[in-house]
DNA sequence: ATGTCACAGTAACTGTGA
């Protein structure tokens, strides 16, 4: 007896501001589990009600104040398995859980960087890569058939942002992000489930900045979010897209959520 | 490219992070 499953992955630029677009994407999209990235809200102030109205009664959260935070909202079961703290200060940035299949869906924000790619001069780089380096410490070791996927903060390829060349110097582009989420991407030979889908250079942004003055007309789109499995369950994978409309709703987040569907 | 968002602290702004 096969069981379809439909996850998503979306951050969201808080939860509170985008009550009404969460709801209608869940309304139209009725994944069975939403992954949520830069929740920004505190655990006791997460909106779970209103997701427990339609029906995602399952809900792990790993939220702090103001920045950063994520979180898991679930119709089926899912056992809370770890909360990991990859820079080591403290910041709501993973959670993972455990689904009655077995199966591990890791759920991850990445952080930005801030604005210079030199962690000489700039400690939130060095944080960055630093983070980076600890989740392949962590990745090397998975012995479970695991989804990964959330708000990584880098764009890998050429082909993943709207220009290599105007962005290689751009935090979430540069060389050394680059080649240290390919070693990520090698330690768990894990499966970048966008591009099996869409191969390069297929566009595939999943970011739009909100300063543009026409978002979708200029297109200076990056690849920053990601959603990775193990080698296994690729036989699961069924599709795979980004919902890109969802960045044209009312008061949008500046990312748009994913969507993967799976059979086991 | 200083453009646009959200949050919190202090009271219509500023600072921070993105």
């Amino acid at each position: 007896m096969s069981q379809n499953l439909k996850i998503a992955s979306w951050n969201i630029n808080s939860v509170r501001a985008r009550l009404d677009i969460v709801t209608r994407f869940l309304t139209e999209e009725a994944p069975d589990i939403l992954c949520l990235q830069e929740t920004k809200v505190m655990n006791d102030a997460f909106p779970g009600g209103i997701f427990r109205q339609m029906g995602y009664n399952h809900q792990v959260l790993h939220g702090q104040p103001m920045h950063h935070g994520v979180a898991i909202v679930s119709k089926i079961p899912i056992r809370e398995d770890d909360r990991l703290d990859w820079q080591a200060n403290g910041e709501a940035r993973h959670v993972g859980v455990r689904l009655d299949n077995g199966v591990r869906l890791e759920n991850v924000y990445v952080p930005a960087g801030g604005e210079v790619p030199d962690h000489t001069v700039n400690p939130k780089f060095g944080q960055k890569l630093a983070f980076v380096e600890r989740m392949i410490e962590w990745s090397s070791k998975l012995d479970k058939p695991t989804i990964l996927t959330g708000d990584f903060n880098i764009a890998p390829l050429e082909c993943d942002v709207w220009s290599h060349k105007q962005l290689i110097d751009v935090v979430s582009h540069t060389e050394v992000e680059c080649e240290l989420l390919a070693r990520l991407q090698a330690s768990h030979n894990w499966v970048d489930i966008g591009r099996h889908f869409h191969p390069a250079p297929t566009r595939l942004y999943t970011w739009w900045s909100y300063r543009a003055r026409d978002w979708a007309a200029s297109d200076r789109g990056r690849r920053l979010d990601h959603m990775w499995i193990s080698p296994e369950l690729l036989d699961n994978a069924v599709s795979h897209r980004v919902a890109e409309p969802c960045r044209n709703w009312a008061r949008p987040s500046d990312h748009a959520p994913l969507v993967t569907e799976f059979r086991f």
